[in-house]
DNA sequence: CTAAAAGTTAGAGTTAACTCGAAGTCAAGA
DNA sequence: TCTTGACTTCGAGTTAACTCTAACTTTTAG
């Protein structure tokens, strides 16, 4: 049970991220009696997955799409899972492509390494 | 010798683009009598990296900085070699976060797979 | 009882990186 | 000659994802 500065501080969203994820209808936090927001240990890791999907470069809309099937419930699970496995594909894409630019830059440096060493040499 | 639409086509960044690049001096092409711009293989390569440079998510502003060392030439070789292998920790530290972030999302599908069997059994 | 802290809403502003539109020049082909 | 199409500049518009402001209420510590 945490309020919205706690929760803020626990997932490293600030309050207004965590209202504004709230208008996208990405969260829906419980409230207290004077209507102020709780968040629960489910809520945080949910956030948790939220940003690990934004991290590997799925836009608030398609999280939005994946949200929105959450709250459906059960029914939605094989629609959910079908969104995860292309996101998957994504991510392997990704890997694949960084390596390749780590390589790049790699050989890169080195060419740098070795133009240093013969300006050093003058 | 590239004329803007062919180098456009080349590299897959739009005309405007280029221009836009242009002004935030990322890139300095040749100029034919008539004032056109002509790019050379050497811009491609060039291109070509900042793309590099940017599916890893570094900033323009980074990238400006580092084009803007590159056209000072050889005496500032060792900044951009600097920058290059602060770089290269962000990359390998988002090749680890990504691989991180894959295996989540592989055992996440396999609840999944798992809930979808329990279900069709019903 | 009062002052500070934390909450609320609605809506405007910011930043990055494009993306487009307007208005105009210039050169080559039918 | 006329039109098509590429080019020019300048500046405005767009989108995503925040980020902040204003105006207000509620709660809590002293």
């Amino acid at each position: 049970m945490y309020s919205i500065k706690l929760f803020a501080s626990k997932t490293g969203l600030s309050a207004h991220t965590l209202r504004f994820y709230e208008k996208l209808q990405l969260l829906d936090p419980h409230r207290q009696a004077n209507g102020h927001r709780y968040y629960t240990e489910q809520d945080l890791s949910w956030v948790n997955f939220i940003k690990r999907l934004k991290d590997t470069c799925m836009p608030l809309k398609t999280i939005q799409g994946y949200a929105a099937l959450r709250q459906q419930g059960n029914s939605t699970l094989a629609q959910r899972l079908d969104i995860l496995l292309s996101h998957q594909q994504m991510i392997e894409q990704q890997l694949h492509t960084l390596q390749g630019n780590l390589q790049h830059l790699n050989e890169k440096i080195e060419i740098y390494h070795h133009n240093l060493s013969c300006y050093e040499q003058l």
